[in-house]
DNA sequence: ATGTTC
């Protein structure tokens, strides 16, 4: 107590990762070289840590008096939503369900839209665009609404393939408080991946071509502008899962209900040790937000995990996935001897819709660390306690571009 | 990440 953050932290940079989690020395140099910008006071690497491009990903960070718009990126608000269907896993298959599924391109069917420009954060982010105050138009909104988007982004059917004991002993809620996820062992779970689309990235792009890649002073008028875009973002983030998984469960013909949304691109005002900041997560999931899933990749499991109270040393963050192993561009050399449709299968037996053949390749099980070995650091670690452990049945992934 | 892009 009342010990000097760094003091607490005893350095500056740590990574959270045991023996089983593969490291890519880039991404821990990368993780080393943010950590060394100015006003930087912590950072800590997530087991699924991988090098992006400059900052990596899979970290957070913690500033004081300045903030990096630049390091939390384009896809601003991105993040994982967790709906429980009314399907029954042994009355479906991956079969049956992209078969009902069909396919789910293009922008959002009209009776959706309406629904979601009756939402409150619809309204709020389409005053802002009315007013000029952000870089997309509203049409621009409309049209990118519960849509997926491309590269690690999908939407996922799963079934429940293990809970597991709370030492608690069963009484309702966790140790810290928060509320029992109710899962059904026998249910259909959907799980959406997505962000702000092209709003993030236009934010960004916006915002380096005036600062570069600069700290913004808190309190200043370009921070205020910035963290007003930025929460628009993540609304509008929020508001595009809730309409992916509304289309998905009008075509399965299915009732939802929400478990979850976090977000794990993000900067907020945060105290960490008693010091108010800069809090940027940079693929990393909130560890005081409830429950959060920790997706493996297509063809491996996801979690249901509870972070464990009172635990920041990792400032407050977990593994936002399993983490890229790969860089896309090695895939589709490293996977030659496999055609797309031996793709389209997994390992787990459940189904991938994917038309674009190379993100097919791209994100493949074979680029991604094993699930296991991350969550495990985390168990390890003392960071989370696990509740659930989901098998996929299908994965949904970007279409093919229309062409001509 | 991307109403991508040379």
């Amino acid at each position: 107590m009342g010990n000097s953050l760094q003091a607490n932290l005893r350095d500056k940079v740590r990574v959270f990762a045991n023996q089983q989690v593969w490291l890519e020395a880039n991404a821990v140099a990368q993780l080393h070289t943010t950590a060394q910008l100015p006003h930087m006071h912590a950072a800590v690497g997530l087991p699924d840590l991988h090098a992006g491009r400059g900052y990596p990903i899979g970290a957070a960070f913690f500033s004081i008096g300045h903030f990096y718009p630049a390091l939390v990126g384009g896809d601003i608000g991105c993040g994982m939503a967790l709906w429980r269907t009314d399907l029954k896993a042994h009355k479906t298959s991956p079969a049956k369900l992209e078969k009902r599924l069909g396919s789910q391109e293009g922008p959002l069917p009209e009776a959706l839209l309406h629904e979601a420009q009756a939402q409150a954060s619809w309204r709020a982010v389409q005053a802002l665009a009315d007013a000029g105050a952000l870089p997309s138009t509203t049409a621009m909104l409309e049209g990118s609404l519960g849509t997926i988007g491309g590269g690690n982004h999908f939407a996922e059917l799963l079934a429940c393939d293990r809970l597991y004991p709370d030492p608690a002993n069963g009484d309702e809620g966790s140790a810290d408080g928060a509320p029992a996820l109710a899962l059904d062992p026998r249910g259909v779970y959907l799980l959406v991946h997505s962000g702000s689309r092209g709003l993030g990235g236009a934010i960004l792009r916006e915002h380096v071509q005036a600062h570069g890649h600069a700290g913004l002073r808190a309190g200043s008028a370009a921070a205020q502008d910035y963290l007003r875009q930025h929460d628009a973002a993540l609304a509008y983030a929020q508001l595009n899962r809730a309409c992916i998984a509304q289309r998905f469960l009008r075509a399965l013909r299915a009732e939802g209900e929400l478990l979850l949304d976090v977000s794990h691109n993000h900067v907020h005002a945060a105290c960490i040790d008693g010091l108010p900041g800069y809090l940027h997560r940079k693929g990393a999931t909130p560890a005081d937000a409830g429950p959060v899933v920790i997706p493996g990749s297509r063809g491996d499991y996801s979690y249901v995990v509870q972070p464990v109270a009172g635990r920041h040393e990792a400032l407050d963050s977990l593994a936002h996935g399993a983490g890229r192993k790969w860089a896309r561009s090695d895939c589709a050399g490293r996977l030659a001897r496999f055609h797309a449709d031996d793709l389209r299968k997994t390992r787990l037996g459940s189904a991938v819709v994917c038309s674009d053949k190379e993100l097919l390749f791209e994100e493949a099980p074979q680029a991604y660390k094993e699930v296991d070995a991350v969550v495990a650091s985390l168990v390890e670690a003392g960071l989370i306690r696990l509740l659930a452990r989901l098998r996929p049945l299908l994965t949904y992934k970007k279409g093919a571009a229309p062409c001509c």
